[in-house]
DNA sequence: CGAAGCATTGCAAGCGCTTGCATCGATGAT
DNA sequence: ATCATCGATGCAAGCGCTTGCAATGCTTCG
């Protein structure tokens, strides 16, 4: 029923071949010709087989998009900031959702992208020795968000010191026993996130207690699963402790903002009983009050996608991470102890 | 490089028509054939080429996915539902993501999925006419979700019912000036689910005018962009008015969290000054103690993609579109106006 | 015991596009 | 005017898989 090349070609008064390469641009083809074959194709309502197209250059003009959830706010972000770019140039996005550990496995079982992708675009998710090679092994480049895979292209931004950042700026408040709301244990999917800002956590805070005289808090590095119900749990599990702590410093807003309704039906104040300081700047975070650590979610996914057209139109891979810029955003959630 | 179907025929030691057929689980194999031809194609590690694959049988294992956002939490759980019955079913997913009015005009314009999928699924995005018939065009089921389009499937939840059961519930309460935040004009992509919502609201906010003898107050009817921004300042705009509503009824949580911000800004308090309700049931309307009308938005994306499988495997298209319940939830941002 | 029927398997012709190579004029230099 | 040169075009061989049809070898029935 549809059209192929041949009838172009035939409306044209040319041959198949020139047909294809006049729609395609490529040079050798006669500026009249190319008019008069464009003609043709529109008055046809042409558009070309993928599937032919593919099956005879190898290229697909699609990348495949891998996620380990798409219903959270950053991934739902990046993916829109990927696929902006991508779109601009043209290309399709297939989109493949992780959810969990059984369908991670699959996934890598059955590696549905293999031919049918130019590339791959990991996003936060840190691939096991077997995965990387897996996925380089589709011999398309790989370009990774959050994580650095060695033979793949990544940006991301820098956790620790932005992590290290909203410490010392609880520090600087004059807090002293800070918390730390994480990832849960196990860690999900084995992100390394929750790690990088958890150490950070750590080297403030116990730099601090050093300083004091006095042993860190162990119970103070709770989990909350990156979700607001954890963070609930996470608050309530911080508030028995017979130690408590005037700060917390949540991995996640997501987390924060379920410690702050704790908080809240504890009938403590924010940020005068306890601050709060959350990561990400969530678009909720603002209508919270809530302090946090900006990061520039769609802007590292469009830098991704343009990473993926660089590398597709030949580019080498990079040397080192492209990193972007974090901003502490002080809202109302974080203020000095209590003078008790 | 990678292996073909005749690597495997050979090392099977038949042809590759037999492999074909093996691999796919078409019957006319002998059982001994078939063993030896899934550890032939075990051994080698052989991945079928989609694109030969598809030029050959003219399907493709995919299906094209339309959404105006997705970096929305109504969109993103959307996509989620879908790709979760589809991923189980081997079927990929090709993301399109219109974003705005230009961008909606480029897709299709140039139309990316035609040719590349087996099916299209669109997501809260009433059609035009001519943007139906190309759809339609394609000549492969469609499947629309939250609009109803002659020639499509569809899957959707009461919008009327469920906003009249919602503005219901504020006048049992005792409310009589009630406003509605919603769209703003000119709504973007021609949705009509806040028409639907709207024209509910007059409904019941009209028949209460009637009934007490007075003009409905057309100020009351606003626009909030569904994004918290924008629900903030339709709240602000009316706090200004002279004739103030004791309760507003938002068309979107998000909507419905901005006007709590401004409630709350403003000094009024909730739900003793003003009475909010929401719409959707989003993540952090626990959180915020949002009563709401509750939409099962994962189950709408499922239950849109088994419609889709049930379509693809030569299903008769559905009379009528499948409705999926809705209900109020109740929690703190709602009751009686104070006395005065 | 021969014919017919059936299950298996292989043959080969596509599916629609791309591309190396050959062809054909026309152009420019000698 | 002649020949090398070059741009424009066409030829035809794939790309890797599917599938209608024919061929093959058995089993079964009269």
């Amino acid at each position: 029923m549809p059209e192929k090349l041949d009838d172009v070609a035939r409306l044209a008064g040319v041959s198949a071949a020139t047909v294809s390469r006049a729609l395609r641009g490529v040079p050798g083809v006669a500026d009249r010709t190319r008019t008069r074959v464009l003609a043709a194709a529109a008055e046809l309502g042409y558009a070309i087989s993928p599937a032919a197209s593919s099956l005879a250059t190898g290229r697909t003009g699609t990348v495949g998009v891998i996620v380990p959830y798409v219903d959270r706010w950053y991934f739902s972000r990046l993916i829109s900031g990927v696929e902006r770019v991508l779109r601009d140039a043209g290309i399709s996005l297939l989109l493949y959702n992780l959810g969990d550990a059984p369908g991670r496995a699959r996934f890598f079982a059955g590696l549905p992208l293999r031919r049918r992708v130019d590339a791959a675009l990991v996003l936060s998710l840190p691939l096991n020795e077997i995965e990387r090679e897996l996925l380089l092994g589709l011999d398309t480049p790989l370009v990774t968000i959050g994580t650095e895979e060695p033979g793949a292209d990544s940006v991301g931004i820098d956790d620790h010191g932005a992590a290290v950042t909203a410490m010392r700026h609880l520090v600087q408040l004059g807090h002293r026993e800070i918390a730390f709301i994480g990832e849960s244990d196990p860690i999900p999917l084995g992100f390394t996130t929750p790690l990088r800002r958890l150490a950070a956590y750590r080297e403030v805070y116990h730099a601090v207690c050093r300083e004091d005289g006095r042993e860190p808090e162990a119970a103070f590095e709770t989990g909350g699963g990156f979700t607001v119900a954890g963070g609930e749990r996470a608050m309530s599990g911080l508030l028995g402790l017979p130690r408590r702590p005037t700060a917390v410093f949540a991995a996640s807003d997501e987390m924060a903002f379920g410690a702050l309704r704790t908080l809240r039906r504890a009938g403590l104040r924010v940020p005068e009983d306890v601050s709060v300081l959350g990561f990400d700047d969530h678009d909720l975070a603002d209508l919270l009050e809530l302090s946090t650590v900006a990061q520039p979610v769609a802007e590292l996914g469009e830098r991704a996608g343009r990473l993926l057209l660089a590398r597709l139109s030949g580019g080498k891979i990079a040397t080192s991470p492209a990193i972007l810029g974090t901003r502490l955003v002080l809202r109302g959630s974080t203020a000095p102890p209590s003078a008790r």
